[in-house]
DNA sequence: TCAATAGTGTCTTTCAGACACTATGCT
DNA sequence: AGCATAGTGTCTGAAAGACACTATTGA
């Protein structure tokens, strides 16, 4: 059989395939508080449950899982582009009802004022971090995203990509109130300080900001935080 | 409708669904040089050509891509268990002529002295790394081997990680040479040992290893290599 | 005793941690 | 002037880099 013929008779839905999936969890800073965005299940299976932003990929439209999470992105944000990272993909035959499933996870940094519109077909929130242990999520969605924010965790700790969680203009007690809460803990303004600035990761506007006291120095990203790796991470 | 009703007549053939694939790049190594575990496809597409071993997602028998990869690991080497991470996930409506397809990227670390088995059903061979260039691989596997490499790569400038390709007993000489080799560049012996041994990621086992010169000492891996990640990596 | 490989002593450099200190502007 | 917040000076310690040095064996 040449290739040609082979491919002319071969047909998918001849095998058993999985479900596949792409999920999200897109992290934004509302309050001081770290939010992920949430979806209501309006049909089967998990109907009524609270999940993350996904589905299925659409074979017409999405060139990539990525490109189907960016168009997921999209339709819940209205962002065009945000910073988008692959977690890992989860895998079972019991994770779905439906069957064998298979999901892809991503997880995106959004500075919220720059979410421009929430689908208006779907009731969708943004819920505190801390809440959800309090809510029954749908499949293993409270998996994904403990997954998801150990990752930002992680890279919290020898990068400074919650930059990308900040405003346009920030001032540097701001960001290191956004690292202290990812990490848990908190840090020593000197050795914060250094880090950003001697690796150019954000830059002065020459602006301040009066929050009553002394006025701090505003600051814009330089997008240096998306590719540059710190030798060495903040404590242990 | 209930949930019942719903997963009654859910039908996931109704859909257009993505082929969905696991692939490895097994590594080991043979005769101090990094080797990976190819084997010839004898079925369309790219009928004669090497390709990562992998395949299809068994879903009677795998409970996640992980299950089918270590599936895949013990058909091909014989070996129940071994180190595997899996990478990433990679996607394109392009990268299968079969159509839209989806593969989980692993990579796996084996000591060549515990490959038991190769299946004899189909032609595999360990090919060296710097010989892929030279081949015309299957799918995008090219790339998948750079990614899995990459993966490599950076766990040996911050873990110990590369221990897992080593024979049950060797000297640190022996295992700076390999993180040199997957490195691309000299070590420092002096800085080298001081890390592995302050971490307690080998012991020595006691006999030793005449080459000819000074004996020296054989060690062993204690298995912290698998978890512990040093908090500065070897040099930028 | 010498060649060759194994393995160490020790100085420098880099950067995080600690923490006391100074700076600024509003009231 | 006082106070609260912004931001710095400077010491310590841990671990990597450099590189000269010593140790051990067989021939």
């Amino acid at each position: 059989m040449t290739e040609e013929e082979f491919l002319k008779q071969y047909n998918i839905h001849d095998f058993d395939v999985p479900l596949c999936t792409v999920d999200i969890a897109i992290f934004s800073l509302i309050n001081n508080e770290l939010h992920t965005l949430m979806v209501l299940r309006e049909e089967h299976p998990f109907k009524g449950k609270w999940a993350l932003p996904g589905g299925f990929i659409h074979l017409g439209e999405d060139d990539s899982t990525e490109s189907a999470a960016h168009r997921t992105l999209r339709q819940k944000t209205g962002m065009k582009s945000a910073y988008l990272e692959q977690v890992k993909t989860v895998s079972s035959p019991k994770r779905d009802p439906r069957g064998w499933s298979l999901t892809v996870l991503y997880f995106a940094l959004v500075d919220i004022n720059q979410v421009k519109r929430i689908d208006t077909d779907k009731k969708s929130t943004w819920m505190p971090l801390s809440d959800l242990k309090q809510h029954d999520l749908a499949f293993d969605h409270i998996e994904l995203i403990r997954s998801a924010t150990n990752r930002l965790h992680a890279k919290a700790t020898y990068t400074a990509l919650p930059i990308e969680l900040m405003p346009t203009e920030f001032t540097l007690t701001e960001l290191q109130h956004v690292f202290e809460m990812i990490l848990g803990r908190e840090l020593q303004a000197k050795a914060f300080r250094n880090r950003v600035l001697s690796a150019n990761m954000v830059a002065e506007t020459g602006n301040s900001k009066i929050s009553g006291k002394r006025p701090a120095k505003l600051f814009k990203s330089t997008g240096v935080n998306r590719e540059m790796f710190f030798n060495r991470p903040l404590m242990e």
